[in-house]
DNA sequence: ATCAAGGCTTTTTTT
DNA sequence: AAGCCTTGAT
C-alpha cells in the first residue's frame, strides 16, 4: 500500500474516503489526478468491483491515462473493467446499447458541429428564411444550449420567455428552425454532440428499468472537472447517483472555463443541496509551480468577485520572475517567440517536449508555426483542423457513415457526387426535395426513385443506379470484412484514392492529403490489430466520431514544443509556458467584455494559463496584428496590469533581428511606470527614393497588392488594388482611419512599410 | 454539369 | 488572409 505514502493529509483524507458524497475542490497543480487515481485504485483494493465504478473524466486521453496508472496498482485486467472517459464517450456507448428504446438505429450517426451547421444551412434555405439574420452557427448555438439544459424542440416552442429572447433578437423562427432539425436528424439516425447527453437524459428518464439497472451498476461515480458540467450532465450524474449516493466530484471554481457551452458553476453550489451530508476536502498545495508563478496566479484570480474562498499555495522555490515581452506585430511575436525556444535549447538541456505556446484564439497559431519552422524547432499544434476534420478523412469517413447507417443524410450529401460522377446540384435537390415531401431519408428516395416521383432523364437515373450499387456493395461486405479490409475497399472502390494518387503531384498539399488517406488507413489497421475480437467498420466508426486532436498520442513520444489554446492546455503542465497575444480585444476577447461574468471568465482562464507552468512562464503581446488581412493596433492585456509587479520582470528585445537573449538572462528591469509601455515604436520607413531603379519586368514601380505603405496624409494603409502601369498606375489603398482611396502612384508618394 | 474568378463575410473557446 | 458563395463562361 506504499502509493498513499505519496500524499498529503488532505489528499490521503480524500483517497480514503470511499463511501457517501465528497466534493474535492482542488486547486490547480494540487495533484488532483493524483487523488482521482488512487481513490480509485484504494476502493478496487478494498473489495469494490470495478464493474461498479463509473468515472467521468475531461478528455479521453486523461480516461486513457488514468487507466493505466490504476493497472500499476491494481493490474491491468482489473482496471480495464471500470467505466471511464468522457461524458460524451461513455454516453454514446450507453445510447448505443439502448437506441432502439430511443427510436434510433444501433448504428446511429454522431454529427460533428460541421454537420450540424450544414443540415442547419440546408433548412433555414428550405424554409425560406434571411441567412443573414439566421446564421447556422447561432441557431446552432441556440439549439445547443437549448438541449444543454434539456429542453426539447417542444418545449422551446412553448417556452414564452425563449421565444421573447428570439424575437427580440430578430430571430423569432428559432423554434421552428429547432423542430425540424430535430426531425431531420432523426430521420438521419443522427446525433449531434448535444443528443448525447439530452437522449441519455431521455432514457434514464422514460425508461425506469434501463435507469434501475445503470444505478446498480454504477454504484460508485467520480466526476472530474465538475465545474464544467452543464445542467445535462449534472442531472443524469444526479439521477445515477440516486440510490446509492456514493458520488465523488473533483473541480476547482478557478478553473472554469465552459460557460460558453452551458458549463455551470451553480453546480457545485447545488452539491450541498443535493447531498446535504457531504464532506468537503480542499487540496490547496500546489507541487507544480514556482511560488513567483503560484502567487502571480493568486494575484490575478483575487481580482475575480465570484470565487470559493481558497488559499493556493507552495513549498517550491521562488524561481523566475514572468518576463513580459512586447513586440511590433503578430509576425515579429512569432519570430522572437521561436528565438526564445531556439535560445533555450542551446543553453540548457530542457526538451522541447517541456515547451508549450498558449493563445486565446486558434487562429494565432500561424505565426509561431511559420517561425518555430524557420527554427527547425519541431512543433504540434493541438486543436483547430483535426486529422478527423481534414476534409480527405471526412470524405472517406462519409462513406464508413453511408455504408453503417444509410439515412445519415451528410454524410450522403457529401459523397453522392465526390468523386465526381456527374450527379449535380439540381438532381442532389430534387432528392432532398422529395425525402422532405414524404418525410423519409435521402436513401429511402434514392433506392425508390419511381415510387416517389422523380423523373430524371436516364443518364441521371443510370448515374444514381451506379451510386446505389456501389454503397450496396459495400454495405454487404459489412459483417464479412474486418474493418481495416472493408475500409480499403471503400477508398479503392469509391475512386477516392485514384483521385487522390492523381493529384499528388500538384502540390505538397496534395500530396498530404493523400498521406492524411494513408494514415487514416493504417489506423484502421491498428484499431483493428489492437483488439482479438473482430473488428467492424460500424465499431471504429463508433470510436472514431468522439476522438479528438488532444486524444491522440501517437506522437507522444516525439520530442516536439506544443501549440495550443489555453483551453484545450486544461489539466496539462509543462517546465516552459509561453502566453502569447496579452493584449485588449484578443485576451480578453472582445466578445467578453460586455459583463463581469464574461470577463471573470476570461481571467479564470488567464489563470489556467499561467497555472500550467512549472518552472517559467513568459507573457508576449503585439503592438499591432493582422486580423482579416487588416493591421490593427492594439494594447496590453489589462491582465498584464492586474499581475502584481513584484513577479513581473519587462523585456525589450533588441529591434530588427527577431532574436533575442536567452530565456533565462533578465536584463535590467524596468519599474512598472504608469502601467506598461504603450508607445508604439515606428516601423522603419523605406523611402521611394531607395528603390529607384528596382522596377519589375513590367516596368512598374515595386509596388505590390498587399503592401503596407505610409501616405502622407491618411497614414498607414495596405494596397488592396493596382491598375495600369508608369505614370498611369493607379493605387487602390485601404487606410483603416480614413478608409478606401483610389491614388494616382505617382503623385500619392507612398511610402513602402518593411516587412519585418 | 463543371470550373474559374471575383466578391463577400468572417468576430472565441470544444465535445 | 481564407474560406464560402455566387456568377458567368464553356
Amino acid at each position: 500500500m506504499n502509493y498513499l505514502d505519496e500524499l498529503n493529509a488532505s489528499q490521503l483524507a480524500a483517497v480514503e474516503q470511499i463511501d457517501g458524497a465528497l466534493m474535492v475542490i482542488a486547486g490547480a497543480g494540487s495533484g488532483k489526478t493524483r487523488v482521482l487515481t488512487y481513490r480509485i485504485a484504494f476502493m478496487i483494493e478494498n473489495g469494490i468491483d470495478p464493474f461498479n465504478i463509473l468515472a467521468l473524466t475531461f478528455t479521453n486521453k486523461a480516461a486513457r491515462e488514468m487507466t493505466e496508472r490504476i493497472g500499476k496498482i491494481v493490474g491491468p485486467s482489473e482496471a480495464k473493467n471500470i467505466t471511464m472517459g468522457t461524458f460524451h464517450s461513455v454516453f454514446s456507448r450507453i445510447l448505443r446499447f439502448n437506441a432502439d428504446r430511443l427510436g434510433y438505429p444501433t448504428n446511429f450517426t454522431i454529427y460533428d458541429t460541421q454537420d450540424s451547421k450544414s443540415l442547419l444551412k440546408d433548412i433555414i434555405k428550405e424554409l425560406n428564411l434571411d441567412d443573414k439574420a439566421y446564421k447556422p452557427s447561432s441557431v446552432l448555438g441556440r439549439i445547443s444550449s437549448a438541449k444543454n439544459n434539456l429542453i426539447s424542440a417542444d418545449m422551446y416552442a412553448q417556452n414564452e420567455e425563449i421565444l421573447f429572447e428570439d424575437k427580440q433578437a430578430k430571430r423569432p423562427l428559432i423554434s421552428t428552425i429547432y423542430k425540424t432539425y430535430e426531425n431531420r436528424c432523426r430521420k438521419a439516425g443522427a446525433m449531434d454532440f448535444d443528443d448525447l447527453l439530452f437522449q441519455t437524459h431521455v432514457l434514464l428518464r422514460d425508461f425506469p428499468e434501463v435507469l434501475a439497472y445503470y444505478q446498480h451498476k454504477f454504484q460508485f461515480i467520480l466526476v472530474d472537472e465538475y465545474q464544467d458540467t452543464n445542467y445535462a450532465q449534472y442531472l443524469i450524474v444526479k439521477k445515477l447517483a440516486a440510490t446509492n449516493e456514493n458520488i465523488c466530484v473533483v473541480g476547482d471554481d478557478a478553473q472554469s472555463i465552459y460557460s460558453f457551452r452551458g458549463a455551470n458553476i451553480q453546480n457545485i453550489l447545488n452539491f450541498k443541496v443535493d447531498y446535504p451530508d457531504f464532506k468537503l476536502f480542499k487540496l490547496e498545495q500546489n507541487y507544480r509551480s514556482t511560488k513567483n508563478i503560484v502567487e502571480a496566479a493568486n494575484s490575478i484570480i483575487s481580482k475575480n468577485k465570484d470565487q470559493i474562498k481558497k488559499t493556493v499555495w507552495t513549498d517550491n522555490n521562488d524561481g523566475a520572475k514572468i518576463t513580459v515581452i512586447r513586440t511590433l506585430t503578430d509576425n515579429e511575436e512569432g519570430k522572437i517567440i521561436g528565438g526564445k525556444i531556439f535560445d533555450a535549447k542551446q543553453s540548457t538541456s530542457i526538451s522541447f517536449n517541456d515547451i508549450a505556446v498558449l493563445y486565446r484564439t486558434n487562429r494565432q497559431s500561424r505565426a509561431f508555426e511559420e517561425a518555430l519552422r524557420k527554427f527547425n524547432i519541431p512543433y504540434k499544434i493541438y486543436g483547430g483542423i483535426s486529422f478527423y476534420q481534414r476534409k480527405e478523412i471526412k470524405d472517406l469517413l462519409a462513406y464508413f457513415r453511408l455504408t453503417t447507417n444509410p439515412s445519415d443524410e451528410e454524410a450522403l450529401k457529401r459523397i453522392l457526387n465526390y468523386p465526381r460522377r456527374g450527379i449535380g446540384k439540381t438532381t442532389e435537390e430534387n432528392l432532398i426535395i422529395a425525402a422532405n415531401n414524404n418525410s423519409v431519408s435521402i436513401w429511402e428516395v434514392l433506392i425508390n426513385l419511381d415510387q416517389y416521383g422523380l423523373n430524371f432523364n436516364k443518364g441521371v437515373r443510370d448515374k444514381l443506379y451506379e451510386f446505389v450499387t456501389m454503397i450496396r456493395s459495400f454495405q454487404a461486405q459489412l459483417h464479412s470484412l474486418n474493418a481495416f479490409q472493408l475500409a480499403e475497399t471503400i477508398a479503392k472502390s469509391s475512386g477516392i484514392l485514384k483521385e487522390l494518387k492523381e493529384e499528388k503531384d500538384k502540390g505538397p498539399e496534395e500530396v498530404e492529403r493523400f498521406q492524411n488517406i494513408e494514415e487514416l488507413l493504417s489506423g484502421i489497421q491498428e484499431f483493428v490489430n489492437s483488439s482479438e475480437e473482430v473488428k467492424t467498420l460500424s465499431d471504429f466508426l463508433l470510436d472514431v466520431a468522439l476522438l479528438t486532436d488532444a486524444d491522440e498520442d501517437k506522437n507522444e513520444g516525439r520530442n516536439h514544443v506544443t501549440l495550443m489554446t489555453i483551453h484545450s492546455s486544461k489539466g496539462l503542465e509543462f517546465p516552459y509556458v509561453f502566453i502569447v497575444g496579452m493584449e485588449e480585444n484578443l485576451f480578453p476577447s472582445q466578445m467578453a467584455l460586455n459583463s463581469r461574468t464574461e470577463l471573470e471568465e476570461e481571467r479564470r482562464l488567464f489563470y489556467v494559463a499561467l497555472t500550467r507552468a512549472k518552472e517559467s512562464c513568459t507573457l508576449s503581446y503585439a503592438a499591432s496584428r493582422f486580423i482579416w488581412g487588416q493591421l490593427i493596433s492594439s494594447e496590453p492585456s489589462r491582465f498584464i496590469d492586474e499581475i502584481d509587479g513584484r513577479f513581473l520582470h519587462f523585456d525589450s528585445p533588441p529591434r530588427g533581428q527577431g532574436r533575442s537573449l536567452g530565456m533565462g538572462i533578465n536584463r535590467g528591469e524596468r519599474p512598472f511606470s504608469g502601467g506598461l509601455n504603450r508607445t508604439m515604436g515606428s516601423p522603419k520607413l523605406t523611402s521611394m527614393n531607395d528603390l529607384k531603379g528596382s522596377s519589375n519586368a513590367n516596368g512598374n514601380s515595386s509596388y505590390m497588392v498587399g503592401q503596407n505603405v505610409q501616405h502622407e496624409r491618411f497614414g498607414k494603409g495596405k494596397i488592396t488594388k493596382l491598375e495600369g502601369i508608369g505614370n498611369d498606375q493607379k493605387a487602390t489603398v485601404f487606410f483603416p482611419h480614413h478608409g478606401i482611396k483610389n491614388l494616382i502612384v505617382r503623385f500619392a508618394n507612398l511610402q513602402i512599410l518593411e516587412e519585418d
